[in-house]
DNA sequence: TAGATTGTTAATCGATTAACAATC
DNA sequence: TAGATTGTTAATCGATTAACAATC
C-alpha cells in the first residue's frame, strides 16, 4: 500500500511525454523486485500490455483512484502551535484527497488568526463545528499532555479517526482508527539503522 | 521495532510507584497479543520474573538502549519553512538521543533567525559545518523542486541518511540511507482506511 | 501446592520471490 | 518468428500465533 504512493510520486516526475512504462523500468529505477511491482500494479490497474508496458496516464489515475486521492475528505486539526500551523498551512493535503477546514487552540491569543487561509478558532467553537460538516478525522498537534483530553472531546463530536502526533499512547474505544505519528521516534529510528548499516561495514 | 517505541511510551506514562509491569498487562492495555509482547520483550531485555513481569524501570532502559535513545546524534535540517521551523523548534528530540545542530536555508531573509536556540545559516554555510562537525544525518524540508539538489549537496558533504519530507522521490546512491516522510500521503491512507472500516460496517 | 507469569517450540499465515506460461 | 513484457502458479521466507513446558 505505502509502496503505491511511491510508485505515484515516480510516474508524476517522469518527463510529460512518457506514455509507457513497464513495471520492470519501474522496479529497477526504485529498487524493488520486478514481480512485486507486477503484482501491486495489477492488484490497481485493469492491466497493461505485453511488450509495451502500462500506460502511464492511465496508470496514474487507476494508483489514484484506488488510493482515494480523488474524493474529498474534510479533517479538523487541534493544536495551532509550530507543528499546528505547519500543518495548516501546508496546501499539499489537497493533491491527496484531505482538506484541514479549521484549525483550534485553546490559547485565545491564537483565535482568528488565519493560516494558509484557513482560520483558528478557539476550543468552544469545536463541538458545533464538528457535527454541522460531520467531520470524521481529527487531527491532534497539541502537547503530550492534553492530547488524551483532545482525543475524548473529538470522539464526543463525532470524530472516528486520529491522526496524532502526541508522543504519547492515547486511549480509545476500540471503533476509532488512529495512526500514531511521532516524528522524534521515527527520526531516532533512522539513526539507529545509520549506526547499525555503519557497524555492518565493517 | 516500532511496537518497542509503543511499549516505551506507555511504560513512561505508567504511575511513578508501578515497580513491575507483565507482558500479559501490556498486551491488554495497548491492544497486542501477549506472545508477541512477550518475544518483543525477550529480544531487548534480559529477561523478567514469573509470577511477577519485568522490572518496569530496568525494562525501560533496555528499550531505550535498544533503541539508542542514550546516545545523542547530531542531524541538520535543510529549509526553514513552516515545517522546518516546526522540527527546529521541537524540544522532544533529545529524549530520543538525536540533536538538530542547526538549519539551513536558501532564503537569505532567513538567515541569522533562531528557532528555538538553533540558528538557521544560508546554504553556503553548510558544507563545512556538516564536515567540521562530521554531521552524518540530512532532514530536508524544502520544496519538492529542490529536494533532489539538496539532497545531492548533503551527500557531497558526507552526509548518510537522509529524512525526506519532500513529496518527491530521491535518487541517490544506494548506500545511503533513505526515509521517507509524506506527511499529506499518510493522512490520506488514514482517510482510506476510515472509508474501508465503514464500508465494512454496512 | 496452585496460579500467574515467563519463555520456547511447532504451526499458521501473509507477503515476497522464483519459475514459467501467455501475449502482442 | 524473436523478444520484451505481462500475468500466474508454486516455493520460500519472516513474522505472528498457538500450544505447552518451566519457574517463582
Amino acid at each position: 500500500m505505502k509502496r503505491l504512493t511511491v510508485y505515484l510520486t515516480y510516474l508524476q516526475e517522469l518527463p510529460e511525454e512518457t506514455v509507457y512504462v513497464s513495471a520492470t523500468s519501474i522496479a529497477s529505477a526504485l529498487g524493488f523486485g520486478e514481480v512485486l511491482v507486477r503484482k501491486d500494479l495489477a492488484a490497481v490497474s485493469a492491466g497493461g500490455k505485453p511488450r509495451v508496458g502500462y500506460c502511464k496516464n492511465r496508470l496514474k489515475k487507476d494508483i489514484e483512484n484506488f488510493l482515494g486521492y480523488n474524493r474529498i475528505d474534510n479533517a479538523i486539526l487541534v493544536g495551532a502551535g509550530r507543528l499546528g500551523s505547519a500543518l495548516l498551512g501546508y496546501g499539499g493535503f489537497s493533491e491527496y484527497g484531505v482538506n484541514i477546514v479549521a484549525a483550534f487552540d485553546k490559547n485565545p491569543e491564537l483565535a482568528g488568526a488565519a493560516v494558509g487561509g484557513k482560520t483558528v478558532f478557539g476550543m468552544e467553537r469545536l463541538p458545533r463545528l464538528c457535527r454541522r460538516m460531520k467531520i470524521k478525522i481529527g487531527i491532534i498537534a497539541v502537547t503530550r499532555e492534553s492530547a488524551q483530553q483532545v482525543s475524548n472531546l473529538l470522539i464526543e463530536n463525532g470524530i472516528l479517526a486520529i491522526w496524532n502526533f502526541a508522543p504519547t499512547h492515547l486511549n480509545l474505544p476500540d471503533n476509532i482508527l488512529v495512526h500514531n505519528e511521532n516524528l522524534a521516534a521515527s527520526l531516532a529510528l533512522l539513526s539507529k539503522k545509520l549506526v547499525e548499516e555503519l557497524k555492518k561495514e565493517k
